[in-house]
DNA sequence: CATGAATGAGCTTTCATTCAT
DNA sequence: CATGAATGAAAGCTCATTCAT
C-alpha cells in the first residue's frame, strides 16, 4: 500500500492470474456448459498453464463455485442500490427491481447465463453454502410483489405466480438480447417496466411518472 | 393395446429397446445434461448393453438429436391441435396457445428442460436440420400475437417483446412445478392465460369468457 | 465346459488380457512399490490399451487388492495341504509349516514380497476385507508353536516371540533368494526347518528324522 | 559455520528448520512411502514452506537419501559402540549386535522401517554412494558369526543363513513393536538375544551369564 | 438384436521443481 | 532464509465408439 507503485498496475500484476481465469472460465463456460467445458481450454484461453490455475483454484468446482458467487452477489448488492434509492412504495420497488435486474442481465450476459444455467452442476456442499443468496434474491421481488397487493398497488390474483413470470421473463434477456441489435438498455428498461407492472396488475391510470 | 396377443406383444417387443432407451436418456441427458451423462449409464438405466443403444442410436449425439426432435414436434403438434379448435379470434388462439404450452410443460417436463437447455449442444448438422421447427413454434406465437395487435384485441406497444415474456414465463414452468404440489393443471393453464392476456395488454372489458 | 473346443486354449484366450495384466502388474509392483508404478507401464507391459486394463479392474487399488487376495489364498491354502499331510505332531506340523512358506517364498517371490510390502496401501475397506485371511495365516503358526509347547515338543519361553522370529526369516526369503545361485529349494527348506525347531527350542535328541 | 554470532541460540535457530524437515520427513515417508509421500506434505508438516524445504534439500531424492545415511550410520555407531564394550569373546559380540540392533530397531522404528523399505527408491547413484555403509553392517553380523563357528562357540551348519535368520527376526521388531504394549525393552532384548544365541546353535550349557 | 473386449483421445488433478522477489 | 506464483510432465481415470462373435 505505502510503497506500491502506481496502485492500479499493481493491482493488475498480483490479481492478473486469477482475474484473467475469472474471466476466461466464464466464456468457457457459457459457450459450452460446465461438462463440456475444459479446464485445460480454460487456462489456454486464460494464457496460464494448467497448474497456474490450480494456484488459484482447487478444483473446476472450486472454479464455478467462485463465479455464481461472485455473480449473485453482485447482483444482488445492484438490486439493494437500486431499491434503496426507490424509496417505500411498491411500485417504485418493483420498478427499481426491474431496472436492477435488465440491467445486470444486459450487462453481465455471461455471468447470469452461468449462474442460471449451472447451479444444477454445484456440489451439494457448494449449493448449500449458496442457497441463502439465491433465497433473499427471490424475496427481494416476493416482498415487494406482497407489500404492493397489501396495498392495492398491485391487483394480480396469485402474487407467486405473477413473480414467478416477471422474474423469468427478465431473466430472459440474458439469452437472446443482442448489443449490436436496434435496442438500447434505457428502452428495454422501460419495456420490461412496463411488462412487469402488467404482470403485477398494476393499474396505470393510478400513477403515470413510471420509469423515470 | 389391451389383448392383442401376438401383434401388439410383438410391436411393444420391437419397440421396447429404442423405448427404453428414450426414457433412460430423457431423465439422465434431465438430470446431468448432454456433456454431464455418460452412454453408459444411458444404457444401464434402460436395462440394455452399451452396443445394444448402439443398434438404435449411431451416436450420443444423434440419441440427442432425436429426443429434442420428438419433443418438439409432439409440442408443435399440440400447439396446432390447440388452435385448430380455437378458430379465428386473436384472443382465442393466444389462449389456445397458452394452454397448449402449459399443458405440455407440465406433463413433459423432462423433455421441455432438455430440449430448452441441451439445444446449444447439437452439433452445427443438427441445429440446421431442426432450426425451422423451432422457428415455426414461434411463428405461431408472433403471428398470434400481431393479429390480435392487428384487430385491436391487444394493445401493448411492443408485440415481440410481448411474445418473449410470455414464452419465458410459460417455459419456466417446467423447471418449477411440482406435480405433487398445491397446484393442479387446469388451474394453472387459468393463471397463466390471465398473465399472457395482461402481458399482450388485452382489454378485459373487452370479451369476459376467457378460459372457457 | 462341455463344448469348449480344447480347453486349455479357451480359457487362454478368454483369459487372456486379465491374465497379461496380473502377470505385468505383479512384476512393476514388486519392481517400483504400489505408488511408484504407473497403471500406464503394467498396461505397456501387458500388451494391451490403459482402458483395457480398466475393463478387467475398476482402479489400481482393485488390482492391488486382487493381486494380494489371490497370493494370500494360493498361499494359505499351500499352508492347509502340507499340514494335512502332516498329521498331529506338533513337530511335523511345524516342519510342514516352513516347508510350504519357504516353498512358496522361493517359487512365487514376487507375489510374497507385493504381499509383504504393499499391504499398508491397501485402502481401509480392502485391509478389511482381507485381514481375515492374514489372521488365519498367522493363526496357523501360533497354533502349531503353542500346541508344541503344550507337549513340550517345544521349550522356547515365549511362543509368540519364536513365532515371529521364525515367520521373519521365512518370509525374508524371497528379499534376498536367487535362484540362479547355488542353493537349491529341498536344501534351503531342511536348513530353515532346522532353523525354525532351533528357535522353537525343540529337542533334536528326541526325534531324528526331521524333514525327512 | 563461518561467524556464528550468538553459538546456542543460533545453532538451534540454524538447525531448525533442518531437523524439522528431517521428523517431517520420516513420519511421511514412513507412513505412505517414498512414491506416496508428496514433498508438499512434507513441507506443511515442518511447518515451513516448500521453497524452504529446497533450501535444505536439493530435491526428494536428496531428501531420502540423507534420512537413510543418517539412520543407517547412526546404527553403525551403535554397533560398533556396543561391540567395543564387548571385548573378543565371539558369544558376547553376537549379543552385542543383538542388544544393539533391538535397541535401535523400538528406538527408531520409523528410520528403521524406512531404511528397510526404501532403499530400493534411491536412485543408483545414491546406491552406491551408500552401499558400503549396509555391506560394512551386515559384515560385523557374518564376521561374528563366523568368529563363533570357528572357535566352536557356535555350532550352526550354515553361518550366512544363521545370520540372515537373526538379522531379519531383529529387523522385523520395528514393524510389529508396540512401545505402549506390555514388554520393555530391556526383556526383548533377552528374548531376542536367547532366540539369536538358538540360531547360532550356542551350546547354552557352556556358558550362562548371557545378557547380564 | 445383443454381447464383451478393446481402443485412443481426452479428462481433472497432482507432482517435483524453478525463479523473481 | 523465505515466499508466492508459475510450470511441464505425468498421474489415475472416463469417455464415446468399434468390432468380432
Amino acid at each position: 500500500m505505502d510503497s506500491a507503485p502506481e496502485a492500479g498496475a499493481v493491482v493488475t500484476a498480483r490479481g492478473a492470474g486469477r482475474e484473467a481465469i475469472a474471466v476466461a472460465a466464464g466464456q468457457i463456460f457459457a459457450e459450452r456448459g460446465y461438462h463440456g467445458a475444459s479446464i485445460r481450454d480454460i487456462a489456454r484461453r486464460a494464457g496460464l498453464s494448467l497448474s497456474a490455475l490450480y494456484h488459484w483454484h482447487s478444483s473446476k468446482q472450486d472454479l464455478l463455485a467462485a463465479l455464481i458467487e461472485d455473480s449473485t452477489q453482485a447482483y444482488i448488492t445492484a438490486c439493494h442500490a437500486a431499491l434503496a434509492e426507490a424509496g417505500n412504495d411498491p411500485v417504485d420497488r418493483l420498478c427499481a427491481l426491474v431496472r436492477a435486474t435488465v440491467e445486470y442481465r444486459v450487462r453481465h450476459r455471461v455471468e447470469s447465463n452461468i449462474t442460471a444455467r449451472e447451479w444444477r452442476n454445484l456440489e451439494p456442499a457448494q449449493q448449500e453454502r449458496l442457497v441463502g443468496f439465491r433465497r433473499s434474491a427471490t424475496r427481494l421481488w416476493s416482498d415487494t410483489v406482497e407489500a404492493g397487493v397489501a396495498d392495492s398497488s398491485f391487483r394480480c390474483a396469485h402474487p407467486a405466480d405473477a413473480r414467478r413470470a416477471i422474474q423469468a421473463a427478465c431473466n430472459a434477456i440474458s439469452q437472446w438480447y443482442d448489443p449490436s441489435g436496434p435496442i438500447r438498455l434505457p428502452e428495454l428498461v422501460e419495456r420490461y417496466t412496463e411488462i412487469a407492472l402488467r404482470i403485477a396488475h398494476h393499474d396505470p391510470g393510478y400513477r403515470t411518472d413510471v420509469g423515470g
